[in-house]
DNA sequence: ATTTTAATGTGACAAACATCACAATAACAA
DNA sequence: TTGTTATTGTGATGTTTGTCACATTAAAAT
């Protein structure tokens, strides 16, 4: 466990052993069986969760109770509701596991601490905060050009394993069409 | 306009005049007419781009040739095809001024080095980015949940200033809605 | 093993939205 | 000014997608 973290974060920045203990020091590990909610809607988040096993869903609950899934979470990324974990206020969106998982979760202020004390680890996120906000823009750019088909396409594309991992249900939720729409696709 | 990038930083980090002109020197004016481009599609970006003044629009071109606003670029915000100037690759969108525009340009060299050389700056390019995630995030929620009408209105509440600058056909391409059902959306 | 719940497919119909066509007006340039 | 181009509105029509209803199968729980 210890190991993938490092492998993970070596990826972008060599780290001494003494480096590495340093940082892993912030870190928390916490488990979750399927279905469990690492943090619920309306909660505050302490944390951000670095997935070293497993599957987890960012999801938002609209005003007719439908579910919107803004994101999976799959093993090697990082998860949170950002906005209100920075700004330190309550959560508008949940975070629920859909397979046993297993994660290292990093405090708001251990966040910080670790930026400030060693700029090697705040390169490291600012290239994570960089990726994501790319990825994020690959999305908006699929919602934009891009019709059910095509975006299911998409998908199946670039993330074939998680599509096998995922009832369809949720891949509409994420795609942002009806669970019927996305069946019929499939002829 | 030295005055406003100064002040745009310092809204997150304090600098001292010697501080300030070391990140300074990092940068270097420009300015564009309205309708010129910074870059277009296929083209290396060496740049990316705060804006002083003015207004920019990222745009992707399908193959179709029919234009997607991928982004509005304001005053006080930062824009590039990031995924283009991280990788140093070629772009897969252009970035065109809407109004007469003055920017400070920041090569992807001086970033690394201002980051590497001046930890707090590197800090602000990492709240910077956290923000933006955050925002791109959020369009990616109004995708999932809101129709074509909800969306402009979220639009509408969020950037009152920017929808009057705006032509609505420019509008419809940022709101993924055809020009039509945009004009249509007022009764 | 049996019951319960979740996931999936599909028909019928309605709503949202795109496209094409054309007109009117506003902004811009020679 | 005068011609040109960009912007906007709107009708007619077709396509895409959503919603409701029901059936079937798969998975999970007891």
């Amino acid at each position: 466990m210890k190991k993938i973290l490092r492998e993970h974060i070596e990826k972008l920045i060599p780290l001494t052993d003494d480096e590495f203990s340093f940082v892993l020091s912030h870190f928390s590990a916490e488990q979750y069986d399927k279905n469990d909610f690492i943090f619920r809607k309306g909660e505050k988040v302490k944390n951000c969760y670095f997935i070293i096993s497993g599957l987890l869903k960012l999801v938002y609950d609209d005003k007719d109770g439908k579910q919107h899934i803004v994101s999976f979470a799959l093993e090697d990324w990082w998860e949170s509701d950002f906005s209100a974990y920075f700004s330190e206020a309550n959560t508008k969106m949940s975070l629920q596991s859909i397979e046993d998982s297993i994660t290292f979760s990093l405090s708001l202020k251990n966040y910080h601490k670790l930026s400030a004390e060693f700029p090697k680890m705040q390169r490291f996120f600012l290239n994570k905060s960089n990726t994501g906000h790319i990825a994020s823009q690959h999305r908006i750019l699929s919602f934009l050009t891009s019709n059910a088909r095509e975006r299911y396409d998409q998908l199946i594309k670039q993330y074939p394993l998680l599509v096998q991992r995922v009832p369809k249900t949720l891949l509409a939720s994420y795609l942002g069409v009806s669970r019927e729409t996305l069946s019929r696709l499939s002829h």
